[in-house]
DNA sequence: TCACAAATGCTACTAAAGTAGCAAAATTTT
DNA sequence: AAAATTTTGCTACTTTAGTAGCATTTGTGA
């Protein structure tokens, strides 16, 4: 009984060892809005896999206090896997957007599996790829688009990712978690979301972008590159 | 003898067995200047490992033709990792900057190393999350720093990576280049250019930018933050 | 429940980045 | 060697993004 524990759907797929062994190794750890945990000294020494609650990893400008989002981390993400893949500390920022809790583990026990464990490299490695992909999308994003089409591309993006997860990506975020998501600030973002709301395409309640009319929205995006993300 | 063939120093450190798999497996291939190759769907099929030559990974917005370097891959490099990784196609405009030589190997035996061979990961691992980290640096550099600091981080990166690499990333890019690697465009990066010129900071050639005094550099970037990059 | 903190909404202003076009120099190709 | 292409350099202009400040609304915790 015990081992069946943390028979989360996610590990649904391993074999009966290997969940045996996850068992084995994994601490639940709770975490709170407001707590300072998961710091790069911790990740150093455990692993995360993730079973509730939202956490940001971000990155800031000290010289005027902007922040870039680099991924809001949930169920099924697991952290710190830079650091996890090269041993090496990795400086970012954590705060925790909404509390919930974690699986720990060592984090020579997850690279034991890492090195020698395919059942587990079938999980791990398609989502680093998704991370990666993640990432390169983010950059080109900040790069070849403007304010108003990130804007859009965001709020597009979450009706897709609508139907699965239980909580979309946009739901609970304030306007400058949403600036922090797609490199801008706040009134930036209010100046759209405001246009937005004057066409008709979006409402608002607080904390919640609710899409009144797609057509509108694409309307919005800038010819050609429109279809690249609601063909 | 045929086994040395692909002895490389980045096979240094590989166990004998693995070194005659690779060799096995690796064929040699050229690649030039202007021409169409390393497609997404030749990279379903085959992984790259470089040994010369500059390749630029990067996306394009097709409205207004705006480019954003993802990456300039060089000896040592491989591609695609996130193919390899996740089987799913990756969509990457990709160009050679300079023509070299690559080892291409059938993906499916790559794929059985990653996942079988500790020794290959032990090279593998460390890789990834260079590009990782070169990833999401790339993201915080386009979000929370102008063109001005963007290209001085990107001078400063240079003069460090200097010793060991035979050539630095920036030697032989054109402006427009320097550009896409730091999202923006080729007239802003003259702009800048001239101006660090002016000051004294730095001289430039074709395609080659060469510092003069580093301190003048720094005093350009904005306060805390210049502390980051040249401790 | 009352005080405090967080989130939203708006106006006005400033600075930065992007667009456009042309000409000269350097390099590569024919 | 001539032609074509690429790279650099500059000016002028337009648009977008970021800064600042304040008032109102909403939610949270003491």
């Amino acid at each position: 009984m015990l081992m069946k524990k943390y028979d989360i759907e996610l590990f649904e797929n391993l074999n009966d060892t290997l969940k045996d062994e996850i068992n084995a190794y994994a601490k639940l750890i709770k975490f709170e809005k407001k707590k300072y945990v998961f710091s790069s000294y911790d990740t150093m020494k455990y692993f995360y896999i993730f079973l509730s609650g939202r956490v940001k990893v971000y990155q800031v400008n000290l010289d005027n206090l902007k922040e870039q989002t680099i991924s809001i981390l949930g169920f099924g993400d697991m952290f710190d896997i830079i650091t996890l893949l090269d041993g090496q500390i990795h400086e970012v920022m954590i705060d925790i957007l909404e509390s919930g809790e974690a699986l720990r583990f060592p984090i020579d026990k997850v690279r034991e599996w890492i090195y020698k464990n395919p059942a587990f490299n079938r999980i791990f490695f398609p989502y680093i790829a998704s991370q990666m992909r993640k990432a390169e999308n983010l950059s080109c994003e900040l790069s070849l688009y403007d304010t108003n089409e990130r804007l859009i591309h965001l709020i597009l993006q979450n009706l897709k990712t609508d139907k699965g997860a239980k909580k979309t990506l946009l739901q609970n975020l304030s306007r400058s978690e949403i600036a922090n998501l797609i490199g801008t600030v706040r009134h930036v973002v209010d100046r759209h979301i405001k246009e937005l709301k004057n066409l008709g395409a979006i409402e608002t309640k607080r904390k919640n972008i609710v899409v009144k009319d797609i057509e509108k929205l694409l309307k919005k995006l800038k010819g050609i590159s429109k279809n690249r993300l609601y063909p």
